[in-house]
RNA sequence: GGUGGGUUCGUAUAACGGCUAGUACUCAAGAUUUUCAUUCUUGCAAUAGGAGUUCGAUUCUCCUACCCACUACCA
């Protein structure tokens, strides 16, 4: 969900500014790929309507080489591996960054050492003297280890005592001393890969990116990523900053997690997700969610139009946008305004569309020779009584076949003796229900109690349509047939 | 611990420094209906706390509290 929002939210406003939005692949950390996720990716912001300019082609695939409509191919980062060292070496020989030969065992007891002295190791310029690097080696020693060696890195050399003066969209003036920030590292020799930072601001500059629009949680990033714009002399064209705010979980505090929707019955899936261990997570598309309602109800959590317009199409969205209105706080996820928006497209939906998606369902059911102009005037009937398409049997299988079983409670409310001869006599002496209820009125009886013991027989129980929308579909003879069932079996 | 960000009804949010702090969801009550649902009406409910600036602060400044993120050879 917050992957889908933030992808979202960056079309919104490219689309809105005459801009191109770009799907780039960042898969530079080698150990956590995850089959499958990329199509994934591709198919979920499909099913929302959000269609990359640049990055994927028709067939839904993410351009390997470059053509006119794709000029800055690849798009996955994995197969721009070659373009990285030079720029990372460029820094080093700039004095931005050095080569870093320490182990991550090495790095790993000096945290250790420093956490028993109550202390936290900061890889900067108060450790990194005393540490194995290019700084602090002799060149012909760094030459050798950079030859010998496959486990170094290329890290940052973060100033001491500097302020970064940043500028973001939504949050405003930031300013951070350097001398709080640490030596990141850019490049890995053992994967022959940049990691996020390095390769984000190469190919962010390579690839023209005018605006980045991403999670709150890239904030503490900033000030590296300004500063690696400066050293590489690229703040001429550097792209400006959104940072967005946090989805929330709706309880509690803390991120939304994968964790909370099956527990709290809401998908924080676009479509159901399928991970490793083969657990499954639900998703809006398979929970019966219309994607325009998952799209406008992504689009409200941290955004408002600035009017109290809350239903938007995608279109719409364009056009209200602006990066202005998006807040700043987290926002914690509302499943029951989430169901609220499903319903209100569920409603704006033709009924062709509706009885079209009805149908397989009733084929599940074993309802195959029903009309489809009945299973439209079904739908027409009943689809303001339901939030998704999975609801339309459940409220409405009784028009499509008898009860078999009628429910007690209701039963012992509505079926008194006097009742159930009031209704049968109304019922039986009349061919349908408009006279059945002249017929009622007439005699002066009570016609709640006469209707609900009718309905009781009808649908099983004491709530459901009324009489007369359900006769005009299951017609007078089996309303009567019906009738004489319950009257069987109720006792 | 350090750094950064944040804080308006339960939730999402609105309010050039100026009306009784508005709207939607949820919830409650009432009306309508042959039941249920729908619909309609009404209601409950908030500026985290404290200073300061100001004629006037939800809005600007500072302090406190709380929440979140980051603090990896992850993104």
């Amino acid at each position: 969900m917050g992957g889908v929002r933030t992808a979202l939210y960056n079309y919104l406003f490219a689309k809105k500014n005459g801009g191109d939005f770009i799907l780039r692949i960042e898969d530079t950390d080698s150990h956590r790929f995850v089959p499958g996720a990329e199509e994934y990716i591709i198919e979920a912001l499909r099913w929302c309507g959000i269609v990359p300019d640049e990055g994927v082609d028709e067939n839904g695939k993410v351009v390997e080489v470059a053509s006119e409509k794709h000029p800055h191919a690849p798009y996955r980062q994995s197969q721009r591996r070659g373009i990285y060292r030079q720029y990372a070496d460029q820094l080093v020989e700039g004095g931005f960054a050095y080569y870093a030969f320490d182990t991550s065992e090495e790095l790993e007891k000096a945290r250790a050492e420093a956490e028993a002295k109550g202390e936290t190791f900061i890889y900067n310029y108060t450790t990194r003297k005393t540490l194995r690097n290019s700084l602090t080696l002799p060149a012909e020693e760094v030459a050798r280890l950079l030859e010998e060696r496959t486990d170094w890195t290329v890290r940052f050399k973060m100033p001491e005592d500097t302020v970064v003066k940043m500028d973001d969209l939504i949050r405003g003036h930031i300013e951070v001393n350097t001398s709080t920030l640490d030596d990141k590292v850019l490049w890995k020799r053992a994967d022959e890969l940049p990691t996020y930072h390095l390769a984000n601001i190469v190919d962010d500059h390579l690839m023209e990116i005018t605006e980045v629009i991403r999670g709150e949680e890239w904030l503490p990033s900033l000030p590296l990523h300004y500063l690696l714009y400066q050293s590489f002399g690229w703040t001429g064209t550097m792209p400006r900053f959104a940072h967005l705010p946090l989805l929330l979980k709706p309880v509690g505090n803390g991120k939304l997690s994968k964790r909370d929707g099956d527990k709290m019955g809401f998908p924080v899936f676009p479509l159901n997700w399928k991970n490793s261990e083969g657990e499954t997570y639900h998703g809006y598309r398979e929970d019966g969610y219309f994607p325009e309602a998952f799209v406008n109800l992504l689009a409200m959590l941290g955004w408002n139009p600035g009017t109290e317009q809350e239903l938007f199409s995608l279109d719409e969205l364009v056009e209200a946008f602006s990066i202005d209105k998006v807040s700043k706080s987290g926002a914690k996820f509302n499943p029951d305004k989430a169901k609220w928006y499903n319903k209100e497209y569920l409603r704006m939906k033709d009924d062709t569309d509706l009885a079209m998606a009805f149908i397989p369902v009733l084929a599940e059911n074993g309802i195959n020779e029903a009309s489809f102009e009945m299973v439209r005037d079904v739908v027409a009937l009943i689809k303001e009584r339901a939030t998704f398409v999975n609801d339309f049997w459940g409220i409405c299988w009784y028009l499509f076949t008898a009860p078999k079983e009628f429910a007690e409670k209701d039963a012992a409310k509505f079926w008194k003796e006097e009742n159930v001869a009031m209704a049968e006599e109304a019922l039986t002496a009349t061919a349908s229900a408009e006279e059945m209820e002249e017929y009622i009125r007439t005699k002066e009886w009570p016609m709640g109690k006469v209707m609900n013991c009718i309905r009781l027989s009808l649908t099983g129980a004491s709530s459901g349509l009324g009489i007369a929308d359900i006769m005009k579909f299951i017609g007078h003879d089996e309303a009567v047939r019906r009738f004489k069932y319950a009257k069987e079996t109720i006792k």
